[in-house]
RNA sequence: GGAGAGGUGCCAGAGUGGUUGAAUGGGACGGUCUCGAAAACCGUUGUGGGGCUUGUCCCCACCGUGGGUUCGAAUCCCACCCUCUCCGCCA
C-alpha cells in the first residue's frame, strides 16, 4: 500500500510512476477526492462526538432532574447524526481502502522504464554455454527414462500438470531443499518452518489480496488459504509487530510448497514440470531497516546467484522494468538459468525489494534506536530456488549420452552414494 | 469435539456504568544525591487519526475482535477469535 500522505502531498510524482508501470487509468483523483471528503466528514462527526462527551460529562454531575432530562434529550438527537455520519464516513473509507489497496508499488529510480517483458533488461550472464557431443534431451524424456519421473501418475492421482517423483528423483529434490537451506543459514538467514495455510489478513498483508484471489486455493469454510509462496506466512510473521532496532535485519529462510490456481493457456509451457499449480520453493525474506534495503536487496540476489553457481548453472541476470514489475515491488531481479535439453532460460528466482509496501499493508514498524517515532520497515524477498525448474536444470545440464544423470558435487551428501542416476535395472 | 477458567499499558496486576487513557507494583529512561556506583527520593514513560493558531497545543478513537444497550461502556448484553486446565480423539 502506498501511503496516502505521498499521494496528497506529490500527486504529480504518483501519477508518473504509476504510468510508468502501464496503468491505463491512474487512481491518483479519485482518491484524493474521497480523502477529501473522508476528511470532512471526520471533521464533523468528532466535533459532534466533542459536544457530547462534554455534556455527558456534565449530565453526570448535574442535579436538576428537569435540566438533566433536557441534555439527554438534546445528546440523544446529537448521537443520532453521529451515527448517520459514521455510517457515511464508513462508507467513504470502505471506497478508499478498496482504491488504496489495488494500487501497487512505485518503482524505484533504477528500474528500466518499458512497457513490458521484452523491454527487461539483461544486465549479466555468468558462465559459458554448456556444449554436448549429443543432442541433450528435454527433462520430459530424461526424467521418465531414468523413472524418476512420472506424469502419468500425476494424473492419475489428482489431474493434468501434477506429476510424482520417484527414487532418486524425489531424493534429487529432497536434497536440493536441504542444501538451499543450509546454504542459506550460512549466508546469514535463519530458518523458518511456517504453516501452509494462511488466514485472509496475511494475504491482504503481503498483497496478494484482493488483487489475486483468483490465483490462490482457499477453504470456504474456515477463512483458510493455502500459500502461493513463503513470501506470505513469513511476511505474516511480524504483522502488527513493532521490532527492535536492535533486532534488525531479519533474514529468513524457509522451504514451503507453494499452490497457485493460475490458469494456465493451453499450449504454452504445457510440456515438463516447468509450471504447475503446485510446487515447492525455498524463499528468502528480509524485514530491514529503509536506509538499509538497497544493500541488502544487492546481497540477496548475489546469495540467489551463489545457488546457482554452486550447482555449475549458467544464469543470467534479467532487471524486470516497470511495464513487467509485480505488484509489491519496488524493483524486481529475475535469476534465470539455461537448460539445454528444452533450450531456454528458466526463471529460478525472482529476487524484489518491497520498500515499505508490505510493511505498511501488515502493519509492521521498528522503534528507532534513538526513541524516535514508530517508522516502518523494509521487506524483501527472494526465491533461492525454486525447486522444479532447478530440478530440470540439473537433469538437463547433466545428463549423459547414456541417459544418466551425474548429480551435482554439492547435493552428494544427501544422495546415500548415488553419484550418477542410472536407469532402472 | 465436550466441560471449565481467562484475555487490560513494556511486564505483573487492580478496576462491574460518569474527570479511568486507565490504580498499584516492577522494568526502562531522565534527574537529585555520590569521587563513582548501589540504595533512596523526584519526574517521565502508548498507538493511530483529524485540526489549526505547528504547540512540553486542541479534538477523536483504541482495555482480544466485531456488533448491541445507554446521554455516557474497560465496566452491561450478543457473536466470534485466542490462551490455559481437564476429558475425548488422533499422526
Amino acid at each position: 500500500m502506498l501511503d496516502l500522505n505521498l499521494i496528497r502531498e506529490q500527486p504529480d510524482r504518483v501519477r508518473t510512476a504509476l504510468r510508468k508501470r502501464q496503468m491505463e487509468e491512474s487512481p491518483v483523483d479519485r482518491v484524493l477526492a474521497l480523502d477529501e471528503r473522508r476528511r470532512e466528514l471526520i471533521q464533523e462527526v468528532e466535533g459532534l462526538k466533542a459536544e457530547r462527551n462534554a455534556v455527558s460529562k456534565e449530565i453526570g454531575a448535574m442535579k436538576d432532574p428537569a435540566e438533566r432530562e433536557a441534555k439527554i434529550a438534546a445528546m440523544r438527537e446529537v448521537g443520532e447524526r453521529i451515527d448517520a455520519l459514521t455510517e457515511q464516513l464508513r462508507e467513504v473509507e470502505s471506497r478508499l481502502d478498496a482504491v488504496m489497496w489495488e494500487i501497487p508499488n512505485i518503482p524505484d529510480e533504477r528500474v528500466p522504464v518499458g512497457a513490458d517483458e521484452r523491454d527487461n533488461v539483461i544486465v549479466k550472464t555468468v558462465g559459458a554455454m554448456p556444449e554436448f557431443d549429443f543432442e541433450p534431451k528435454p527433462h520430459w524424456e530424461i526424467g521418465p527414462a531414468l523413472g524418476i519421473l512420472n506424469f502419468e501418475q500425476g494424473v492419475k492421482v489428482t489431474g493434468s500438470r501434477f506429476y510424482v517423483l520417484s527414487g532418486a528423483g524425489a531424493r534429487l529434490q529432497r536434497a536440493l531443499i536441504a542444501w538451499m537451506l543450509d546454504l542459506h543459514i550460512r549466508q546469514g538467514y535463519t530458518e523458518k518452518y511456517t504453516p501452509f495455510m494462511v488466514k485472509e489478513a496475511v494475504l491482504f498483508g503481503a498483497g496478494q489480496l484482493p488483487k489475486f484471489a483468483d490465483n490462490l486455493y482457499r477453504d470456504h469454510e474456515e477463512d483458510l488459504w493455502m500459500v502461493p509462496t513463503a513470501e506470505v506466512p513469513l511476511t505474516g510473521l511480524h504483522m502488527d509487530d513493532v521490532l527492535e532496532e536492535a533486532s534488525l535485519p531479519r533474514r529468513y529462510t524457509a522451504y514451503t510448497p507453494c499452490f497457485r490456481r493460475e490458469k494456465m493457456s493451453a499450449g504454452r509451457d504445457v510440456r515438463g514440470i516447468k509450471r504447475g499449480h503446485q510446487f515447492d520453493k525455498v524463499e528468502m525474506y528480509k524485514f530491514c531497516l529503509p536506509e538499509d534495503s538497497g544493500a541488502e536487496y544487492e546481497k540477496m540476489v548475489a546469495d540467489a546467484e551463489q545457488t546457482c553457481a554452486e550447482l555449475g548453472f549458467t544464469y543470467r541476470i534479467n532487471q524486470l522494468c516497470t511495464g513487467d514489475l509485480g505488484f509489491t515491488a519496488h524493483i524486481t531481479a529475475d535469476i534465470e538459468v539455461w537448460a539445454p535439453g528444452c533450450g531456454e532460460w528458466l526463471e529460478v528466482s525472482s529476487v524484489s525489494n518491497v520498500g515499505e509496501f508490505q510493511a505498511r499493508r501488515a502493519n509492521i514498524k521498528y522503534r528507532p534506536a534513538d526513541g524516535g517515532r514508530l517508522r516502518f520497515v523494509h521487506t524483501l524477498n527472494g526465491s533461492g530456488l525454486g525447486l522444479p525448474r532447478t530440478l530440470i536444470a540439473v537433469l538437463e545440464n547433466n545428463q549423459q549420452e547414456d541417459g544418466s544423470v551425474v548429480v551435482p558435487e554439492v547435493l552428494r551428501p544427501w544422495m546415500g552414494g548415488i553419484d550418477v542416476i542410472r536407469p532402472e535395472a
